[in-house]
DNA sequence: AAAGATATACGAAAGGGTTCGTAATGTCAA
DNA sequence: TTGACATTACGAACCCTTTCGTATATCTTT
C-alpha cells in the first residue's frame, strides 16, 4: 500500500477521477481528449501504471475495468505543496504564499476569505 | 535566449548561485556535497547542460570556468508557481494559497506581514 | 622539462516517463 | 458459431535526466 508521488500526467487523471468519480478508461480518455490528443492505449497504460503505484484501484468484475482514485485530493495536494515548497522555496511555505498572492489577481471576496483564515490561524497560536 | 524550466536538481544549483553569486564548479560541488554525495563530473555536467539551456552563463577566460545564474530568482519562481498552480490546482492560485497557509505553522509576525500584503492588494483593486 | 594535480570535454549507461503498435482476450449480435 | 468490435495486456521505442568513467588539456611545482 505504498503511495507514490503522481507525475503531472497522472495528476491530470486523478483530477478527473476526483471530479467525476469512478470511471472507465474510455470515459477518462474522452475527457482527456477535450484538451489534448491522447491515444486510447496511452491512457490505458497510465491507468495500469497508476494501479501498480496504488494511486487508483480498479474493479475488474466486468470486461470494462472501472477505476477510482485511491488517494485523497486534499492529502495529495498537501504532499505536492510540501515537495514544491522544499524544492522551490527551500522549505518556506510563507515565502510561497506571499509570492503566489502577490502575483495573482484576487477578487475582493477571495481576499476576505483569506483574511478570515488568517484570523482563525491567529487565534490558534 | 530561450529560457527552459529548470529541473529540481538544476534548481538546487540555481539556489546556490543566487545566494553566493558567480562560482566555479568546484565551489558549487562542495556546497552540494554538504547535503548529499555528488561526483565532481556530475556537477560539471549539470553546469554544461544548464549553460546550453541558458539557465547560467560562464566566463571561460581562465582554466577554471566561472558560472553565474542567467535567470532571476523572482521570475524563475514565478514561472514555477504558475506551472504548479496549473498542474496541481487547475489554475487557481488562491486555492494553493489557502491550502498552503492552512497547513503551515506561521509566526504572528509572518501573519501580520501577510495581512499587510492583503491590505495593499485590496487598495489596488 | 617532467610529474602531478586540477579542470574540461565527451560519451555511455541506467532509470523513468510517455507514447503507441500489436497481440490476446472478451462480448455481442446476426 | 462466426465475425465485428471493444477492451486489456505486453512490450518496444523514444526522449530526457542523472550519474560517472575516461580522455584530453592546462596549470603548478620541483
Amino acid at each position: 500500500m505504498i503511495k507514490l508521488k503522481p507525475t503531472d500526467a497522472e495528476l491530470e487523471i486523478l483530477h478527473i477521477l476526483w471530479e467525476i468519480g469512478p470511471a472507465s478508461v474510455r470515459e477518462i480518455n474522452d475527457l482527456l481528449n477535450l484538451k489534448k490528443d491522447v491515444g486510447y492505449t496511452t491512457t490505458l497504460k497510465f491507468m495500469q501504471i497508476m494501479n501498480e503505484k496504488g494511486l487508483v484501484v480498479r474493479d475488474t468484475a466486468s470486461k470494462t475495468h472501472i477505476y477510482k482514485a485511491h488517494v485523497r485530493e486534499y492529502e495529495t495536494k498537501n504532499h505536492l505543496i510540501s515537495d514544491f515548497v522544499n524544492v522551490a522555496f527551500q522549505g518556506s511555505a510563507m515565502n510561497l504564499v506571499m509570492q503566489a498572492l502577490g502575483n495573482t489577481k484576487s477578487s475582493p471576496g477571495e481576499l476576505k476569505e483569506l483574511k478570515l483564515l488568517i484570523d482563525k490561524l491567529e487565534n490558534k497560536v
